[in-house]
DNA sequence: TATTGTTATACTCTATAACTATA
DNA sequence: TATAGTTATAGAGTATAACAATA
């Protein structure tokens, strides 16, 4: 004899894609956060030492823009490279409000560790995919962005 | 001839599936999120709603262990459903100090709509993958998630 | 002693908007 | 007036740990 369920819902959570993509997504996430926080750093933080070190964006209004966060934020998080000695701010010689960010070279001898961090994240997430697996997953994620027309980089 | 590059970092963020993954991840739980603030309603209350509803996880404690969150996280959700009018919490007859949880004829009432969110925020950002990739996607994401035995709801 | 749930506190992250200095 | 960057303030969300009641 059955045992009787409790009313059965419409739909679960697990109905939805949207779930199954927060719940590898956030878990990815929280396993890249602990790697950095061993070295104090946010994922916002390596995100922007990764925009300034590919040169895509050189100017505080530029890393904004280019992770969605505002300039405010993006000022802390730049203050927080720059006390740690990895940032360099000057000014602009054409344009007095404009700064120029840099890496020190403390900074460039950090990224190494710091790349290894991710990619042994990204390692142990997704090696239990094969090659064309990940292929997949890959074509399929880049697909969504760019039918959605995402181009920020995601910091959190 | 071509234009000399900025110094080319080792790997680009793009080079990880987690940055692929992050990116598309947090779109849609950001437009989930939207959907559900019109209605004054977290992600979180809306999982604890569903937890509830499904009666996977009728105390407090449940919730929390279900989520990943802290109890005194929980609580506060809790709270706030609560004030809505949409949850009781009454007292174990069998031991005092367990609450159990039912959503409230209010809550039920609202559910449908608050689903249909969730399908409409589902739709809207897979509809551009056909029936084979969702299932390709989906069967990608729950591999990734057994693997790494992820059984907590995500909330954030 | 251990457990359930609550509460006080603090912390992180971020947005908003006012502010400064340049242009 | 408009723009680049900073800062003051506030809010959301959550963890930690102390707490009261109960077992």
């Amino acid at each position: 004899m059955k045992k009787p369920l409790p009313t059965p819902p419409t739909a679960t959570l697990q109905t939805h894609l949207g779930y199954w993509l927060r719940l590898v997504s956030n878990q990815v996430s929280a396993g890249f956060a602990r790697g950095l926080q061993a070295r104090e750093l946010s994922v916002a933080e390596w995100v922007a030492l990764k925009q300034i070190e590919g040169a895509s964006a050189v100017t505080p209004a530029q890393v904004a823009a280019a992770t969605g966060m505002t300039r405010g934020a993006i000022s802390k998080v730049l203050d927080k490279l720059e006390e740690r000695r990895w940032l360099a701010r000057s000014l602009s010689i054409s344009d007095n409000r404009v700064q120029h960010l840099a890496l020190t070279a403390r900074a460039r001898h950090a990224l190494p560790e710091l790349t290894a961090i991710a990619n042994q994240n990204d390692e142990h997430f997704f090696h239990v995919l094969d090659g064309a697996e990940q292929a997949l997953l890959r074509g399929l994620l880049q697909k969504l962005a760019a039918a959605h027309h995402l181009h920020t980089v995601p910091v959190d």
